[in-house]
DNA sequence: GTGAAAGCGCTAACAA
DNA sequence: TTGTTAGCGCTTTCAC
């Protein structure tokens, strides 16, 4: 890799005079011609890790999610990817299989690396991330809320899309409504709960164990759907809080003979690659892609310099702004 | 964030002695302790990129896959980056959409941050990143070569999977097997093409216009099946030479209320999150997540310095090495 | 074993 | 407008 000075040297100028054709600076055009010149001939690609120790800003945003695998957050970084690379950023994969320790090492490798922001959906309090809010590193939450006034969020209204979920199950005539959703310090497990709670008390209310806390992975929602159905009362409808539990729901489900039109199934966010519309099955879309797209612009907007106070994104299941409130999120519900 | 001169000074000694703490040099164990004691206190965190412009080494590694959203590079993503995040790297995400000017701009960055290295899923033969190779910078080619003998790659072995996938129909007592795969410039679309024609001539022969070159996703294998539905004599089984166009066809026969027990599929890679056994279904597993962590052992072995000739490992259905020749891929297919 | 000093490749003052 | 120079934060000779 060619460096500045083997250009200059080619074009007969300072490093300072290549350094002002690169970034723009008037340079007298004879001049900026033979440094292009050299360029060309020497294949010559400045080196950003020497720009960034001289300039303090890299073009590295950490994408910080809790699945890779699960559709919906592979969505939504296909959002955060298309605007960052379009601005000349690149994203950093960070995979915290919802555990906090993982969290806390990507933000260390997130500071030595001077990443320039990130897009966070955080576990439980999202505290892993307060290092970088202190230092003032923008961040953008997703999907959850840190608990800290600072950072920006994107999110859905889980309540009302949980008591969408949940009231489709009555109007389908269900009584015996019960809710699967993930582990309690996830934000959206327990919005979501919250939402079915809101629902099922305003029809009589349900049996305590109704609500069922376990992972938002498949086997989770297998396991709780196994456990509801071993009941003496099993419900005849369930509200599953994620698409992955509605996967295992509906899985546990098919193992034992029975299908969604025996207990009727609403999930919260879109059963990805679903074949053919299955019969029983309700589903309220989340836009994960937009959530991802909103995050990356915001970000970005931050890291032009905009002070504004933080932001708290809403958007609606079509993925377009619904609020924009410029004070931090409300606190968790649960 | 504090630099290794203030650590210096705080522990009273050279910026030298901070250094040699930092990466295990033998010092003095008092001096070493004042220094621990001020790393922890000003919360030091050595800056990468200063360390990598000195040593020219950095821990990035580019993961290069043409599609984010397919559970198949999402499984192989998964397990590189298991691998490389226990080695202290950490992987940038490329998705090319299987657009050479994308892998160009991506190879661009790639140079231009100084990664270490990359895992690539090449599109066509993968020219792209023969600078990177040039450069010696090393590079792991997954599921697809690099028509180039220098670098290693991570494969399965599409033919024998689609000649699996198209007998299973013949066994069925299917008799009018069509191929249903992606665009000819990708190699595993070639080859299970391959694969699929050495058994249909087998079985004497079929149409011209059975094999079907669309693109690896959903909507390219939903419009092969239409066309395909619409002939004259429509096949009574397909192979579907990817998931997406696995799932592609079978929307499509849904869409005309027939399913696979009409119409049989035979899928090279799983088809994802699937609730049931789809019954007149049959899969030929690939191992993603095995093909992300053999590749990615692979890269991190070459970056300890491995200089023996490029190999290419090929793995079976369940992810164990089934051989790994030190000599160059074989030419493609094609 | 330790410190002083140079230098990785770039940019931004400052001078000319 | 252009060149000279210093310095971003680190590592690594080279003396001591």
């Amino acid at each position: 890799m060619a460096t500045i000075y083997e250009v200059a040297a080619h074009a007969e100028v300072s490093p300072a005079t290549v350094s002002r054709v690169m970034n723009g600076t008037a340079v007298r055009p004879e001049l900026e011609e033979r440094v292009r010149i050299a360029i060309a001939a020497l294949n010559y690609r400045p080196s950003r890790r020497a720009r960034s120790l001289r300039t303090n800003h890299s073009e590295m945003i950490a994408l910080v999610i809790p699945d890779i695998e699960n559709p919906f957050f592979t969505a939504l970084a296909r959002g955060a990817e298309h605007v960052t690379r379009k601005a000349g950023y690149s994203l950093v994969l960070c995979n915290t299989d919802d555990d906090s320790a993982l969290e806390e090492a990507y933000v260390e490798v997130i500071q030595a690396e001077h990443m320039t922001g990130a897009i966070v959906a955080p576990y439980a309090t999202g505290a892993a991330f307060l290092p970088l809010l202190n230092e003032g590193r923008p961040i953008v939450a997703v999907d959850r809320h840190i608990e800290d006034g600072r950072a920006d969020a994107v999110m859905v209204d889980n309540v009302t899309g949980a008591m969408e979920a949940s009231q489709w199950l009555f109007d389908q005539g269900r009584t015996r409504v019960a809710c699967i959703t993930g582990q309690q310090y996830v934000q959206t497990a327990r919005e979501r709960a919250h939402g079915w709670r809101k629902v099922v008390d305003a029809h009589g209310g349900a049996p305590e164990d109704y609500l069922v806390w376990t992972n938002f992975h498949v086997e989770g929602g297998m396991a709780a759907m196994e456990d509801l159905l071993d009941r003496a009362d099993p419900p005849d409808g369930i509200v599953a809080a994620n698409n992955l539990v509605g996967i295992g729901a509906l899985t546990a489900l098919a193992r034992r003979g029975l299908t969604a039109i025996d207990i009727a199934v609403s999930v919260c966010d879109s059963l990805p690659h679903i074949i053919a519309p299955v019969p029983g099955v309700h589903t309220v879309h989340t836009p994960a892609r937009a959530i991802g797209e909103h995050a990356a612009t915001l970000l970005l907007a931050r890291i032009e310099g905009d002070k504004s106070p933080a932001r708290n994104v809403v958007l609606n299941s079509r993925g377009d702004v619904i609020s924009s409130a410029p004070h931090p999120p409300s606190p968790p519900s649960a």
